[in-house]
RNA sequence: CCAGACGGUCGGACGGCCGCCGGCGGAAACGCUGGAGGAAAGUCCGGGCUCCACGGGAAUACGGUGCCGGCUAACGGCCGGCGGGGGCGACCCCAGGGAAAGUGCCACAGAAAGCAAACCGCCCGGCCUCGGCCUCAUCAGCCUGCCGGGUAAGGGUGAAAGGGUGCGGUAAGAGCGCACCGCGCCCGCGGCAACGCGGGUGGCAGGGUAAACCCCACCGGGAGCAAGACCGAAUAGGGGUGGCCGGCAUGGGCCGCAAGGCCGCAUGCCAGGGGCAUUCCCGCUCCGUCACCUGGGUUGGUCGCGUGAGGUGCAGCGCGAGUUGCAUCCCAGAGGAAUGGCCGUCCCAUGCCGCAAGGCGCGGACAGAACCCGGCUUACAGACCGUCUGGCGCU
RNA sequence: UGGGGGAUAGUUUAGCGGUAGAACUCCCGGCUCUGACCCGGGCAGCCUUGGUUCGAAUCCAGGUCCCCCAG
């Protein structure tokens, strides 16, 4: 049986192993934007999130702050465009936890966009 | 009213929409309900819990603690007291046992740094050879010089110089004598005690440093929830049973005509290496190979995993830390890990504009549970409450 | 989570409780036609806050940061 069952069918499937974090920065493709670094790798299979608060951003509030609002930015973001078979890492920067949430949106919105072509 | 001391509490409020994690109900849709802190932090102490080692004793080593009494499951914590220091005061601070067990160190300066001595001095006695003063000259005297002795008041060095101040005393001095203070010892009284008070006595002995080694007293097994328990599939390593396993002596058995060889079969003795902090005594345990049998790690799942040295209220006891009784409440818990996003009104702080009303903008202290609990330490915008102190003013 | 170690000049490092040193760098001067080398001189430092001591880089305690090890 799964770990757990996700309750939400909607709600994509997380990165959690040391490992798979590695595979998307190794092999995959990255943009920056003000708000967040977006890293991308092209798996086939279902949609899958990351997200990576480093210790140069900030003590404990402040990366779980950037994590989450990186997180709602994701959920707001992939509710509205649905998109398969890619491995997305969103790495929080240090003007993450700061900045107005429409121009974080706006980042994400951007950087999916650049990305895009994978 | 101003300045301050101490103790405590809170640490944005309300609402709307969309979400996240756990629990309950449900076939599902979904509904209901709970969801960070006083420090959750640093990981500095003490415990619970779990596994391992668990044999006892003695000594040693190592680490920690260190005024007294109490509280506590325990503590290096807390409370109360004592002593010392600071502050006008409320009050605050203190690793605060032993320096007459021993060792070490005390740079520079200074005569001398720990055992008593004496550099410049002061004083006494002697020698007068040379020199100087005095004298007409000599002697005597004085200065200087040399020798012997007495001193530690003064000078100077230092963080520190063998009690301090004053009076007496003396050749000069000196606890040499006296008074007060300090110190040691003895006695009495108060206190459970640390200690305090009083009296007597000694004539000053015993410099500092133990956050230098050390001595004394007391305490201390090791590891940690990735502990540990259970469940489930494939390959190398573990466990049990049996056989074979070191040397020597004696006996025995077998082979051989014999010399001799083989067999640990029996008894006894001696062994090697490792582990149990060290040493010692006794003690325990493990070791290599083959055959057969049979259970378990890593990845995954379940438990551990929150009813507890628990919170709140009232009452009793206690100066207090606390403790006892009654009532009442159940209050996050999961995996790399949930409590977020946006908006509105208000509150607070702040920047700009404005005479003002107000407008525009930016921002809410420190900080995020990872087995749990008791402390300590550190961080913290601001607000509030209580007690007290000093000062000013009024009645 | 547990354990261990460290912080000294811009850099790398010495330093029995009493003096803070060395090398490289940097600056000034000299040598040279010029530069390098070389020679002479100079600037600059004990992570932080308390405490013990006459005196602390050194001893003790609290804090900050960094590194390493085990799982």
């Amino acid at each position: 049986m799964p770990a757990r069952a996700r309750t939400k069918t909607l709600s994509p499937l997380r990165l959690k192993r040391r490992a798979e974090f590695l595979a998307v920065a190794a092999k995959g493709r990255k943009v920056q934007r003000p708000g967040l670094v977006l890293q991308a790798l092209a798996t086939g299979g279902e949609i899958r999130l990351g997200f990576t608060a480093t210790r140069k951003i900030g003590n404990a509030v402040v990366r779980n702050r950037a994590r989450r609002r990186l997180k709602e930015a994701a959920r707001l973001f992939f509710a509205e465009h649905r998109i398969e078979g890619v491995d997305f890492v969103l790495v929080a920067r240090r003007q993450t936890a700061g900045r107005r949430f429409a121009l974080l949106s706006a980042d994400l919105a951007d950087a999916v966009e650049k990305i895009g072509p994978r």
